[in-house]
DNA sequence: AATATAAATTTGGTTTACCACCACTTTATC
DNA sequence: GATAAAGTGGTGGTAAACCAAATTTATATT
């Protein structure tokens, strides 16, 4: 999800052919769901690397639940099997790092269903925190100042309002790759932030009004312009 | 993401901590984009915890876009601006482990955006890795094996032929806990594996006859069971 | 022979000491 | 006085030493 200094890539090739390994590994010993992992200490004499890459692979590892790291015990694998390891192993090093077109395209599929949620399940205390958002964006906009962040803050809120955590970190997630990139291309002029109030007080209201369709509908005409950039580019 | 053994509360609740002293050393110094924080030995002299803490917390920010660390340089504040930084810390902070219909609800969204994108875009290559996925699964189902991996691998295969690397991303990151949790709730039964075959062949040829209609409306059917289960939970 | 207990080994995690490298200051040379 | 070269302090990164818990093995006792 992060894109690195070049001095990384050296070492990102090193941890790649060690998750390799380990693969080969447990398919050659044919270990099965919940059996043990020979030791760090094991595996980076074997592999002649250090126990440093042997843990940065195990946690890469961990982090898409394919092995268990268990504290004075060992690692396991974890209970998923060995077809569905193999293949998402095969997915997790042939994974490029996103382009912004598929940034945006993820984006836009988010935040249509998280306005709808939040229009269906938003709590008092999220429509005060949306307020604050919003009348920040329009204070900044208003001013003449640049005022992106305030944009996406609102967003964020939306996402929060939806009651879904899974969608809410994602949006989290994209953000910052997000900001970057705008403000790279500028993707936003001074005419779209004004429209932008607007937008964004249609969408509050439609949430307010606890009508997921109106939400849905208010959202992607937000997006209009950011959808045309996107299929354009 | 990740749901960690109990020991790692306390680590956590320190690693929080410590992000929110972060933050409110970028507030009172009011560190603007591009500048650099103080030294990681002198975060943890001044905050009273080890480097290795400070260097945990670095990178969790880093991860969500809001530090750089530059080797042999210092660690700076990205080009997102304060306000934007603020809320954000606000909602890492905040952010509970994902609920499983959550999870689902997240799943199926991204599923059926996916299908139609793929129906879009497939090549030929993506069609042959679909085809085994598809082939590995019935041949499952009907010795009368458990198929849930097989069953995940095709829809990693729809998720890699929509060209998001993104939407992939997340798929990767939903799928492990999708898994345990199927196996910890008995969501499938032997008959809907049956069914599956064909739903899944509907799918398949929706997708090679480049129809992304179709491949929405099938996918749609495919999880018409699991749907049910996310809303009556 | 079976079992309870204690010592020893092995494990992942953590701390510490060291490293290579970059930025800036000082100094020397023209 | 200007410019380049050498030095110095500080940076994030890293490998080795250390730790506490868990597991295994050995031993003693009934």
């Amino acid at each position: 999800m992060k894109l690195e200094v070049i001095t990384k890539t050296e070492n990102q090739s090193i941890q790649d052919s060690i998750i390799l390994k380990i693969r080969d590994l447990i398919n050659v010993k044919n270990l099965e769901p919940g059996e043990k992992l020979p030791s760090e200490r094991m595996l980076s004499e074997r592999f002649e690397v250090t126990r440093g890459n042997i843990r940065e692979a195990i946690q890469k590892l961990e982090f898409y639940g394919i092995l268990n790291s268990i504290p004075q015990s060992g690692t396991f694998v974890a209970n998923i099997g060995v077809t569905a390891m193999n293949g998402m192993i095969d997915d997790i090093l042939r994974l490029e790092d996103p382009d912004f077109k598929s940034l945006v395209e993820t984006r836009i599929l988010l935040e249509l269903k998280t306005a709808r949620l939040a229009a269906l399940r938003r709590t008092e205390e999220d429509l005060v925190l949306m307020k604050n958002a919003l009348d920040a964006y329009a204070e900044k906009v208003l001013k003449g100042e640049d005022a992106v962040q305030e944009d996406l803050l609102f967003h964020l809120a939306i996402a929060k309002a939806s009651g879904n955590s899974t969608m809410n970190t994602f949006m989290l997630i994209i953000t910052p790759e997000i900001i970057t990139n705008f403000e790279k291309y500028h993707v936003c002029d001074d005419d779209q932030s004004h429209k932008g109030i607007q937008e964004h007080t249609d969408i509050y209201n439609a949430i307010v009004d606890q009508n997921p369709k109106s939400a849905k509908e208010k959202m992607k005409i937000h997006f209009k312009i950011l959808y045309q950039y996107c299929y354009n580019i």
